[in-house]
DNA sequence: CGGGCTCATTGATAATCATCAATAGGCCGC
DNA sequence: GCGGCCTATTGATGATTATCAATGAGCCCG
């Protein structure tokens, strides 16, 4: 289960420009809805708008300027590192979430790596900025408090339907939230590399790809394009709900 | 790993008296530390101070009254139950935790059952007291989070040490959670029933037992007293690592 | 003190899974 | 298009674990 983790250059990143709240077509679901116009004024720092190529890191554990990122786009993978290599994902979010909220409790260093992984659209508010804003404004604190608990309930789905059961309960429950994350018309999904879902499920890549290659045997799972996959929703309910094979 | 859920009476919990928020010795530990004395002066509802004994429930999905627990000695678990009658423990929560937090963000009903392990004390603040303190003291926003962040650094936790791994590291692992949990000066533990480490680590209860024997016969664990262990720390960690048997 | 209950322990067996190893397929740059 | 590289797939094997079943230990209650 332990996996290296890949390096990944500035390139893998590009700047869009300065963010322009005030005018964001999608502020209302995100981190900042509730905020009036003027709060963006006279921000201390600006906000970035930034676009992260798969497999980019947004932050790394304890390293680089702290700023809390809003995903506007793409989905990100929240990871812990454990001292001999093993690394487990325990969280995949999308847009609309927030992270890098633990920089605001004090203790300070990011407590994850986040990861890209698939192209990510994301508006990066430096620490600072966030602070300022929050001491302003007490709808914010209300707003974090709602994503940390959207999260919060997050991982307890998490590890009662991805930490429990069969291999294959784990993955079918794995695609199954893919789906939901999905923001295609025909809820088409992705299929993330073997060993992030791996990381995900908690069993080794091989048990995954057995999985998925007896899903796809079985026509439960079925590409439809490059890297897009189509499930049998249905079915793949009923493998997690170990009525059926 | 399917269990049935222990029906409790209303005989397991007592009634302390109202708390008395404004001396309670313990209130700078807790969620209302960084209130004023005067916000308690008239609050809508009276906070009430209770006892729980093993295995009653402070409360349970979807039922119930309303309010957020403040826990002031003792370990409540929170556990989710799949339609099957599975089920998994998501949290393990302590002195100065607050539990039912959930409540506060506008979908109604309690998204867990809450059951008390040991001797449980704790004061339960009707969702409208805190709501109605909540908007007069932003302040109290800011503990919330804390209380949050803190929980869901624990998840992170609980899905990294608990969740990957041979069954005997995680059951090393959640020994060692527990020697943290201990508010014993000699980090004593009092072992969790076998079911419920099951439902922790997400393995059969004959599987911790099996192990919780392994270690008995090797000394790393022995009984001190009744139903109090003491664990041989290094040893487990060393298990918890892998490098050793 | 003995019956009846619950829960921990242990054994036997089969299912599941990790691991090692070999092969095949896809993608990129040249 | 052709090697080289990386990842997915598949097979074989042994380790780990679930499950079923039996026994034993502790505990309450009469």
């Amino acid at each position: 289960m332990a996996r290296e983790l890949k390096k990944t250059h500035c390139t893998d990143k590009e700047w869009l420009g300065h963010a322009d709240c005030r005018h964001c077509h999608v502020r209302h679901l995100m981190l900042f809805s509730g905020l009036p116009d003027s709060a963006f004024n006279a921000t201390l720092k600006p906000v970035d708008h930034l676009l992260f190529h798969p497999g980019a890191a947004l932050f790394r554990v304890g390293e680089g300027e702290p700023a809390i990122f809003s995903i506007r786009r793409g989905l990100v993978k929240l990871q812990h590192m454990a001292p001999d290599g093993t690394q487990r994902i325990v969280r995949l979010l999308g847009p609309g979430s927030a992270i890098g909220l633990e920089l605001l409790d004090g203790h300070n260093g990011y407590r994850h790596t986040a990861i890209a992984v698939n192209e990510v659209d994301a508006c990066r508010i430096p620490l600072a900025t966030a602070r300022s804003l929050q001491s302003q404004y007490p709808q914010l604190c209300s707003r974090v408090l709602l994503q940390l608990q959207e999260q919060l309930d997050l991982t307890d789905k998490w590890i009662t339907v991805l930490g429990t059961g069969l291999a294959r309960e784990r993955v079918a429950n794995l695609l199954l939230m893919l789906v939901e994350f999905s923001t295609d018309p025909n809820r088409d999904i992705e299929l993330l590399a073997g060993e992030d879902m791996a990381a995900i499920v908690g069993t080794s890549a091989e048990t995954v790809s057995r999985i998925t290659a007896g899903l796809k045997r079985r026509q439960l799972l079925y590409k439809v394009a490059n890297n897009l996959y189509r499930v049998d929703v249905k079915a793949l309910e009923a493998i997690s709900r170990q009525d059926a094979d």
